[in-house]
RNA sequence: CGGGGUGUAGCGCAGCUGGUAGCGCGCCUGCUUUGGGAGCAGGAUGCCGGGGGUUCAAGUCCCUUCACUCCGACCA
């Protein structure tokens, strides 16, 4: 490709709006170009990028026995009613009704349309396992879009499906799946990508991961354990605390002032945060129910744990004076508001603890929940925190990340079979339910994440296996007969070679050809000049600057064909 | 959905107490230049987000609406 064919165009200075690095450079180079919120063209270059990733992801979908299909984009709303999910899906999926008045929807996922596609096909124990997946445009009416190609409306996604009679078989597939995952970000040249245990959301089922490329403009935030290897998004984290047990001591109503902060009573009774019992109020959604959390002093609610043990969404509460609630003053003792009570297990084993008492200005003092309130179910709503217990191998070492998720797979069981009435016949001629494993890959996402850890102020450095082209010959002097004689030569030897060529032959100022070619990222240029003819060389350099050196101009194609294979080598796993 | 901010040329922005629409980059033409975003000369480009009002006069003041954006909420 030359440059000057090339429908292209660089920015000195990136529109005001961009936040992040990638989102900056990319836009300066001329990768993207915004049309409305979330939604972007992308130019030539980041095509044949993401064909190249959807490429590897090809490779690897079939390498663990996957058949690549299409399932449709518009869908009748009738199919995502049997799933239930018309209803229990919110604003994010675009609804509209075709001309004849019929409900119909834009595909944000496609469980429904696999399970579509196989239900009246696969009835027969034979058949399976079997896994499906495309590649595709998904549009997500997202509330918040950001980063450029991070968070869009519309972007293109693989997502897969598999079948299994048995959970032991969805487990067996499952790690293959993690596996493929694996070579793909490795291949595609994301270096910081590790999988975390994951919330399954409204997806259901189990066990789930989330590949995440760590990096500080991440919006999920991961706990680690660098000892034990334990890793999982902050909103799956389980978490594990240790607690003197103390004495037990008598229980005892004090005089506590308008005193109605942790931090207040605190101070006011010169005792640290986790002697103390901290009530949290939420209300759901629909019935605007409260749940009142108890929680240790030093810890905060976990909104995803608590949202998946109650089943149902909530919301931090708007307390009424009708509700019964003494806000600043909750306690365990004594409680007659109408609310659902959680005990996280932070208060397991404590002996003696300071709680509200339901009355303005007043606390209880030597609170044993056991005693004082009787028995309860402790269960884990609890926040997981910088340097807490690892819930794997109890070493104080948990260390909070951010990332980017760039895929995800998830052990879906029976959700969809069995609410859309798939089934097949076992070895004894019963109708059972398939087991699903479903897995998703976002691949602009994966582009823009790439660019964000691999970039330097000048511009993105692209991976060679995924870069748009291998090598970028720049000619410093297009009018320069010879400069560009020798420039064409080049650049038709190494397309012959099978080098995918980007030759910038504009004829603009060096500087200018260089910020651009910085902006381009690919992985080796070439450049030809009046000075390094008189050398009788061409200048070759690597984006990541790892090398620079001259090339003797009657061997450069064939050299330069070599340095090329060797790179791409490198990801070739 | 809650709270801020911003809408003026392709991009980045200025435009105060109302009085002829501006600057830098980019784009086009010409000459000179040529190894990290060149210089000079000339040129093109605007429903000042939309609607309404106040005024002799509105980019500027008032009302309203829309869009974008940031922080939250939300999110396979």
């Amino acid at each position: 490709m030359k440059v000057s064919n090339l429908l292209i165009e660089t920015l000195r200075d990136a529109p005001g709006d961009c936040i992040i690095e990638s989102q900056k450079l990319m836009t300066r180079g001329g990768y993207m170009k915004y049309m409305h919120n979330g939604i972007y063209s992308l130019f030539a270059p980041t095509k044949r990028m993401t064909k190249k990733i959807e490429n590897i992801i090809r490779e690897e979908m079939d390498r663990i026995d996957g058949q690549e299909v299409m399932f449709p984009v518009v869908m009748p709303a009738s199919l995502w009613e049997e799933s239930g999910r018309y209803t229990s899906i919110g604003s994010e999926m675009a609804r509209f009704k075709d001309r004849s008045g019929n409900g119909v929807v834009l595909g944000m996922t496609h469980e429904e349309a696999a399970v579509h596609l196989a239900r009246n096909t696969a009835n027969s124990y034979a058949q399976y396992p079997f896994m499906i997946y495309q590649i595709q445009t998904k549009f997500r009416d997202e509330p918040r879009c950001r980063g450029g190609l991070i968070r869009v409306r519309e972007f293109t996604m693989k997502d897969a499906y598999s079948f299994h009679t048995s959970q032991e078989d969805l487990e067996k597939y499952y790690d293959r799946a993690y596996v493929a995952y694996e070579r793909i970000f490795k291949r595609a040249g994301a270096k910081n990508v590790i999988a975390v245990k994951s919330d399954s959301g409204m997806m259901g089922g189990s066990i789930s991961h989330e590949f995440m490329l760590l990096t500080d403009i991440g919006e999920d935030t991961l706990a680690i354990c660098p000892e034990c290897g334990y890793k999982a998004n902050m909103e799956a984290a389980d978490v594990k605390v240790e607690n003197v047990a103390g004495e037990k001591e008598e229980l005892k109503k004090v005089h506590t002032p308008d005193i109605k902060t942790i931090e207040d009573l605190c101070k006011f009774l010169s005792i640290p945060a986790d002697k103390l019992c901290k009530a949290v109020v939420y209300q759901k959604n629909l019935t605007d129910e409260y749940i009142i959390v108890f929680i240790r002093g030093d810890l905060d609610v976990n909104e995803t744990k608590l949202r998946n043990y109650v089943g149902e969404e909530i919301h931090p509460a708007i307390i009424t004076e009708e509700s019964g609630i003494v806000a600043g003053f909750i306690g365990a003792v004594n409680q007659n508001a109408k609310a659902q009570i959680i005990f996280d297990k932070s208060l397991e084993g404590i002996e003696s603890t300071v709680c509200g008492a339901n009355e303005v200005d007043y606390h209880y003092t030597g609170f044993n929940v056991e005693r004082d309130y009787g028995k309860v179910d402790y269960v884990d709503v609890a926040k997981i925190f910088e340097g807490a217990l690892c819930p794997c191998c109890s070493k104080k070492t948990i260390t909070i990340s951010n990332g980017i998720e760039v895929g995800n797979i998830f052990q879906l069981g029976t959700k969809y079979t069995k609410s859309m009435n798939m089934t097949y016949l076992d070895q004894n001629g019963v109708a059972q339910n398939p087991i699903m494993g479903c897995y998703g890959i976002g691949v602009g996402r994966l582009v823009a994440s790439i660019c964000e850890e691999s970039h330097d102020d000048y511009g993105p450095i692209w991976p060679i296996s995924i870069a748009p082209w291998h090598v970028e010959i720049c000619n410093l002097r297009r009018k320069n007969e010879e400069v560009t004689a020798l420039c064409e030569k080049l650049y038709d030897e190494l397309q012959a070679n099978k080098v995918e060529v980007l030759y910038d032959d504009r004829d603009m100022r060096p500087g200018s050809m260089f910020a651009d070619a910085d902006l381009f990222g690919i992985p080796v240029r070439v450049v030809v000049s009046p000075k390094t003819m008189e050398r009788g060389v061409v200048e070759v350099s690597y984006r990541d600057k790892s090398f620079k050196g001259d090339i003797a101009i009657d061997e450069a194609a064939e050299k330069i064909t070599e340095m090329v294979n060797e790179l791409l080598k490198q990801y070739d796993i």
